[in-house]
DNA sequence: GGTATCGGTCTCAAAAAGAGACCAGCGCTA
DNA sequence: TAGCGCTGGTCTCTTTTTGAGACCGATACC
């Protein structure tokens, strides 16, 4: 354990919860950052903030996720604990997907991030932008 | 454009700011999102958030992360606006990476973000081994 | 001359994601 | 009654992304 980020005296109490003080692999804020830093995991989770869906509507309200993904995301949603998922015996069998008391918590500083984007995709678009032009000089 | 989300008239402004109004494949925020959402996207801005670091002090901080993508979410990051990097022409030269006016404005939402994982995280692993259980059954 | 540090790049293998076929059970319709 | 569609998935195959690690030139140190 030799890490260097106890020497640092960090006054940010978060950086060093996100690295368990010093471990950065087995961490548990990283652990479940890395839940909702999926690739689809934010979009769903915001969808599910503003009422319950079914897959089938999920999978038409997200066109361009996969099937298999869509399972696999909610799969894991539910496993942490963001997620209800309920079967109701109707023929053929429907499938509703909600937000946890859980979910709906840790919705509100997600949506200040998505809040954020929305502010500022123009400085980030520009960004890039400038970028991409001054490394094709 | 027959999306159903213009349809649900929902009260949350911002998911339809995340769906561009009905088009989820093309959005400008979920662009920006998926930018910070990186596997090591947000610990990197963790880091630089305390202080500016050089390429080979981010390697030893994260020691699971590879070269490989430590280059590349850097590039990433400093494509985005997020993240400065100066090289020093010292012998050899050293890089040193510190975030933007808009990385640190986008540090704050992260920030609350990072916040409710710290304080939620026995919550989360809490859910996961119930749901490990339940699924064992 | 050998070895180490700097900040990377290159190649190859492994893991993850995307595309799309397929499934059972039931209702509808021709 | 034969076909078709809808439900919520799973299975397989291909493509993309990631990880592991060798390699690089220039320089300083011993």
């Amino acid at each position: 354990m030799d890490s260097k980020i106890f020497n640092l005296k960090s006054k940010l109490e978060v950086y060093k919860a996100m690295t368990d003080g010093g471990n950065f692999a087995d961490c548990p804020v990283r652990d479940v950052i890395q839940g909702i830093s999926g690739k689809w995991s934010s979009l769903l989770v915001m969808a599910l903030a503003e009422k319950p869906y079914r897959f089938g509507e999920l999978r038409r309200l997200v066109p361009d996720i996969s099937q298999r993904m869509l399972t696999q995301t909610l799969h894991e949603l539910q496993r942490d604990g963001y997620v209800h998922r309920e079967v109701f015996p109707t023929k053929p069998p429907s499938v509703e997907y909600s937000l946890t008391d859980l979910g709906r918590s840790m919705f509100v500083p997600l949506y200040q991030l998505v809040q954020w984007a929305e502010l500022n995709h123009d400085a980030v678009r520009d960004a890039r932008a400038v970028f991409d032009a001054s490394s094709r000089a």
